[in-house]
DNA sequence: CGTCAACTTGACATCGTGTCAAGAAATTGC
DNA sequence: GCAATTTCTTGACACGATGTCAAGTTGACG
């Protein structure tokens, strides 16, 4: 693994993250890829067993680049429920802008791909865990609406911060991330925590 | 046009349905389809086009079948706001599963076919106009939550009743069809009128 | 100079969609 | 009941994309 590989693979990932976010996404064949790294076809298969191992690496070179896990200690630092739900919401809600791109590319293959849904599934269980532990901090200060369990709580808080409500919101609606961010903080506070 | 021949159309529609909601919709390839339906691959497409056209055809199969029409009439002849939004909710929350199997399988190929999501997007176009019907007799009412406009409550309600949303609390969190509309009634009640 | 890793070139297999042409079988019209 | 027309079959083929294979080139480093 000389210095020389390494950088290739980082050029693949970097390019393929710019050709997901530039408009065409479904301009990113294996030989799109190549072709915007200045590689053969070939070349690129030397690097990665196939597409959705390359889209996947992606996703974790993203992750790496924007530190997603520092973007998230600032929520995990609040320590009330009534703080940490809002700075999650903020935190996972500006981030899915960053990773739209790609995670858009892997949902497309997840029809046919079994990797690329564990994959993107696997990253989900992810947001989940932070949606649990937030309901948990609503939980140890009495906040959960009365009825409403942990886990039907963080289900439903989940299904709030998923990717394709954004998109709809977003993409499809025009709302500004601001916008978005408001209705989705509002909604799920008065979803978890009752009336009042 | 003779008897004979509408009749392979509409067995081809049954055939793909049954195929869509028997379990393994991956399995539901043009060859799939015509064993199924006893023809030859060729045979269907003399009846339809390309494999969109098919699929779109089948969702207005169903349509027919279940008489969507009929089940929305009942929140339509609600009066107030109030009666409106749950008899709405409650028959296109009761929809989803029904569709869902072919809906699903238009949205994996809204990724390559241009066709495939303009249909989807058109399906998805009549619900947000149930949904801007039920805002319509909310604001009417005086009900709606004070700086809500009429569109971006339909935004929001629409989004509450997405498809992705429903996957996600009943497939992926094995929720029940009554909690579901349960949570997404009470969701959308706070959303769009406010607290109390 | 020789070796090894990185890369290229070009050919090929596979899968699914969609097309085409020639002919068989069934239905319809007269 | 026969002829015309439609429905369907058989078998071949093109295409686009992924992924594989083999042989050869280039360049760095000891």
């Amino acid at each position: 693994m000389s210095r020389k590989s390494e950088d290739t693979r980082a050029r693949i990932l970097d390019v393929t993250l710019n050709l997901l976010e530039s408009g065409a996404p479904e301009r990113t064949r294996m030989s799109d890829i190549a072709k915007a790294a200045g590689l053969s076809r070939q070349a690129v298969y030397l690097h990665f067993p196939n597409r959705a191992d390359l889209l996947i690496a992606a996703t974790k070179r993203l992750d790496e680049k924007v530190d997603i896990d520092a973007t998230l200690a600032e929520s995990r630092a609040a320590t009330t429920g009534a703080e940490r739900l809002p700075a999650f919401i903020a935190a996972w809600g500006g981030h899915i802008p960053v990773i739209y791109p790609v995670g858009r590319a892997l949902m497309a293959m997840m029809a046919t791909d079994a990797e690329a849904r564990a994959a993107w599934e696997n990253r989900m269980a992810a947001v989940r865990h932070g949606c649990a532990a937030a309901v948990a901090a609503l939980a140890r200060d009495g906040d959960l609406r009365p009825g409403l369990t942990e886990e039907r709580a963080t289900d439903l808080l989940a299904g709030l911060l998923s990717v394709s409500l954004w998109e709809h919101l977003t993409q499809a609606c025009g709302w500004s991330q601001e916008d978005y961010i408001d209705e989705i903080l509002r909604l799920a506070r008065t979803a978890l925590t009752g009336p009042g």
